[in-house]
DNA sequence: TTGACTTTTAAAAACGTTTCAATAGACTCC
DNA sequence: GGAGTCTATTGAAACGTTTTTAAAAGTCAA
């Protein structure tokens, strides 16, 4: 390995010289300066990060906390687009970026959850929790009490290094219903799951709100997927109509979707049905996952900004490494309602 | 931050006797053992990975490098799964997961290219090469030129630390072709596109092998799409059933799509076209991207091991670390023909 | 020439581990 | 009882940086 003795060497220089040339302080004189880069490109060396990170007690890496009891990961098909979006912030400050998947059994000792922290391999963490588990306080807790810093996805924290990057769920579920409405739509229908989750939460105050706004507090109607896959939402859907021929309600004429992949379910039973949308029955769903351009017709959606959540949640963790805190904690990103064929 | 130090002295032992307790070497008596453990226990100490690492010189960090022009990564759908398994491998072995982007430019230094192995970031890579680019040859090259330890993904490849993990790409369109040619289907075409991609040129061998083998030769029948989007896939689709009407020839009653979305885009047409699938049309996909199974209807496609690739692959490479380097260069993983109800 | 500056470079001490040679103690064997 | 063998433990050096303190070199006025 080429170290930075090899560059003084080279050069003619003491390492600190080169040190100093390499993080461009300005106590160097120019013709040293352009000896010492002469030396390093030709040699091709690059300053070793690990011992960096021994001397400067800091590894400029964040790290992707993702609990999530699949596997086959990512449950949540908006992660890798959060992804993608800390991977560019991290570049943009030459920082890192650890994927940190603890094995998903659930029963993660605060250890295990603190050891990357704890080792110096991360100096922070963007925390994202998928599914509903009980244990996911416990671990926000946990990371409070370790005082250690990161960021949680679409969930409200306090804490003294804690941060929270969230979409503006309510709002767009809002603006959904709202548009719906605009279209003349009075029977409108929210499909959500047992299983909470307070992003869904604040959806489904959205829709309450908009609805009510409309004065059409007495068509809220609900159903429930017992989970959030796609046979979950075609269940709702399915118990929907039902409800409705069981109290000869009329049935909605627009759907507003929990989430996508409910959306999807939801859209096949009417199919199945022979209901067409959105000729018969409107439906929005909400995330904007990949896949719902090419759902048939495409899906009129609610975008949740994942590229957007990631960058800005490494960017407030850096600043906050790098002695600059944020003093917001908490940070809303606006969502766009996409409007394709559906509704 | 409490060090082995700190244990030491609590322990009443020397640190190298803690770091041997670590790394649980068989030379420390018991009760010495177990004096130390509790003293890291009660001081709940992690080893820093970063002086480890310096001292070691290894990081125990293998890297995901995706050469990926997509900032709104990932553009291969598949990637977040190839990630899941690299976490998985990577956790069991205890090795951390790198996630390296390089900004998506594309003109890539072999500077920039080398930085994270060259800084001891990272022992080796798994490299994942998305889309087409001339560059990516050329990537490669730089890469064995350095002797670095890397495998890649879908791609042949030589070189004294190189590894390949491939999926059985002809051999998977082959059963896909005969799963249709016993179905009774004798006019079977395959999409592709003109960005041609190694291993689409497996999938399209396969296919005209399987054809050949059934005595369906003059069948064959290939319709390239400009680009590996849905609407490309729609365009390739169209142009094909133009040029049967043209040329007086019967439509196809099969389609083999070079992948799932090129296939999802096929469908949009035949639907607008007013032809059913699979009752006019059978459509088989290839890859079973995350959403196959939400098409309407659910389609049939060929199933790629991605989870498997990237496990198997970081296992490839944390063999070879640890100096127990496996004999197979290349690694050939079965595909899987998931039969729903497209065709 | 000297002294008082300023600019540039050098030396040495960390950072927290691992590892290797060395030591001390206990045991065996003639 | 002393030499030889084990076993368990330790001390010190190393890994490649950064940083602080000190020194050298250069500049200039008196």
């Amino acid at each position: 390995m080429t170290t930075i003795w090899d560059v003084a060497r080279e050069a003619g220089v003491s390492p600190s010289t080169v040190s100093n040339v390499i993080h461009g302080r300005p106590v160097v004189k120019p013709d040293t300066r352009q000896r010492v880069l002469e030396a390093i490109e030709k040699l091709n060396f690059h300053p070793s990060r690990v011992a960096q990170g021994l001397r400067q007690q800091s590894s400029r890496a964040v790290g992707f906390l993702v609990l999530d009891p699949n596997p086959r990961w990512p449950t949540d098909p908006l992660h890798a687009e959060v992804l993608a979006g800390m991977s560019e912030a991290a570049t943009e400050h030459d920082y890192s970026l650890l994927l940190d998947r603890p094995s998903g059994n659930g029963c993660l000792t605060a250890r295990e959850l603190l050891q990357p922290f704890r080792s110096g391999q991360i100096d922070a963490a963007v925390v994202a929790l998928a599914g509903t588990s009980a244990s996911h306080q416990h671990v926000l807790e946990e990371l409070n009490r370790a005082d250690v810093l990161f960021a949680v996805l679409e969930r409200e924290i306090e804490g003294r290094c804690a941060y929270s990057v969230m979409s503006a769920n309510a709002d767009g579920a809002r603006a959904a219903t709202q548009k719906l409405i605009g279209d003349g739509h009075e029977q409108i229908a929210f499909l959500d799951s047992e299983q909470m989750w307070p992003a869904i939460e604040l959806r489904l105050s959205g829709y309450r709100r908009a609805m009510h706004e409309a004065g059409l507090g007495d068509h809220i109607l609900i159903s429930s997927s017992p989970d959030w896959t796609s046979t979950g939402g075609a269940t709702a859907m399915r118990n929907l109509l039902e409800r409705c021929d069981r109290e000869g309600r009329p049935y909605p004429t627009a759907i507003l979707a929990g989430n996508d992949v409910l959306a999807v379910g939801a859209m096949h039973v009417l199919r199945e049905r022979g209901l067409c949308v959105p000729a018969n029955i409107a439906v929005i769903g909400f995330d904007d996952f990949e896949f719902a351009r090419y759902v048939d017709p495409p899906l009129t959606t609610v975008r949740l900004p994942a590229h957007e959540m990631g960058k800005r949640a490494v960017e407030m963790l850096i600043r906050h490494i790098e002695g600059d805190p944020p003093t917001q904690r908490k940070l809303v990103l606006p969502t766009e309602l996409v409007v394709r064929q559906s509704g």
